[in-house]
DNA sequence: CGAACAATTGAATCCTTTCAAAGGGAGTGG
DNA sequence: CCACTCCCTTTGAAAGGATTCAATTGTTCG
């Protein structure tokens, strides 16, 4: 088991010159622990969480490739930990120009992205079926995947937690999903999709873009003009 | 009824010199409009939304006095508008400094607050039972209102777009905290924290802070030492 | 091959939604 | 000032889903 601390600053450049490796189910950095630096996914995938008192936990993000975690000044907000073996790049938070310290170049955009990540999860949420939500899931992953194939690398139980619902409701949904048709299933995690537009409808929604689009318009809609 | 533009940056300098005033229930920016500022909340409150293709709406989080929002780069992300009368604060996004323009100062700092925001909200969703929900919600808005007593400002469907439930479930599920003695209810909006401990109970854990310091510890803790 | 773990599936229960109707404030007009 | 209306809220009953409890199947790894 590879081993870091999040806010060794001692051998960490603005960039660090190597990647990072850390295997499978590898803590990265805890709630709580002050922040030092902030990554980028190199390969595999992270996820970030949040233990509650009751014993709940909930994913707040899954991170591929090119995606960045780990952006907080302060304290680390949530936990970090690898879900498959994973290669990162680590940066320091926070770098010396001139007297004082300030958040590193790169970090802005990098908040912006993540922000919009955080926006995601919570859009996620907003389905209200449990098909909604696993349908929703299934194409935000194949977004960032390639071709119609998609890997859900992560578990049935990591998935029910980002979703808010059980692993049996999750398990049962995506079963259902295949049995009308919209996927295929490869073993446990190769997801190949079907009907595109048929999942669509499935997730409650047209998906991303349709919801700025709105048909029920906000009020003060159109804007009144000068 | 005051209208703005968004993005109409020819009246507008680093900090606008007065306050913006907007009654109830108006239209702040939407979602999809090219983002040319920011706002703070001078008093009053403001939400977010976003509505989706199949005419649910989603309320992202509510804005009270000091909290920014609008801090999107390129297009806002979701729509604002005021929930009661309100005082905005108006910053532009980009400023110029020598031949670029680049992000605002004072920015980064109200982005990371947006992002916890953002983080709470999520937060929220993770309780599981309406009971949950609510009870999370209040003491959510407690903690921004001084002394024991609080106002629910928004309505219940607001809070019903905010939590992910029906109007009617949150109605019962006041009236079911009210009844359990956990709050009282003066009118429709005036609401009294009588037990405090109980309202974190029936959250479903001990409210913030508490998700800080996991009993079911996450993988890999406690750290492996040097 | 067997053990341990992950995933699937079934049945009953509980909770939220849906459909429907009644109650209560705020504002308007008589 | 009162009555009326409109809209928000509350509440009831039935229906639809997700969770829970329990058991089985399937995979991976030693």
């Amino acid at each position: 088991l590879i081993t870091l601390y999040p806010c060794d600053d001692s051998d960490v450049r603005v960039t660090a010159p190597s990647p990072l490796r850390l295997e499978k189910d590898s803590p990265i950095y805890h709630e709580g622990d002050p922040a030092g630096c902030w990554y980028e996914v190199v390969s595999g995938v992270v996820r970030t969480c949040r233990y509650l008192a009751n014993g709940q936990r909930h994913l707040t993000a899954f991170y591929y490739a090119d995606d960045a975690f780990g952006l907080d000044l302060g304290c680390y907000q949530e936990t970090a930990e690898t879900v498959t073996d994973v290669l990162l790049r680590r940066h320091t938070t926070r770098v010396n120009v001139g007297t004082e310290r300030r958040p590193s170049p790169g970090r802005d955009d990098m908040l912006e992205k993540a922000w919009e990540k955080a926006r995601q999860s919570i859009f996620l949420f907003g389905h209200k079926t449990a098909a909604n939500r696993v349908a929703a899931f299934i194409l935000a992953v194949s977004e960032r995947s390639e071709a119609a194939g998609l890997e859900l690398l992560m578990s049935r139980s990591d998935i029910a937690d980002h979703l808010n619902l059980t692993l049996h409701t999750v398990s049962r949904t995506i079963s259902e999903l295949a049995r009308r048709k919209l996927i295929a299933l490869h073993g446990r995690q190769s997801v190949r999709i079907l009907d595109v537009e048929g999942l669509r409808i499935a997730a409650g929604d047209a998906d991303r873009g349709a919801d700025r689009l709105s048909p029920s318009a906000p009020i003060g809609c159109p804007w009144p003009t000068a």
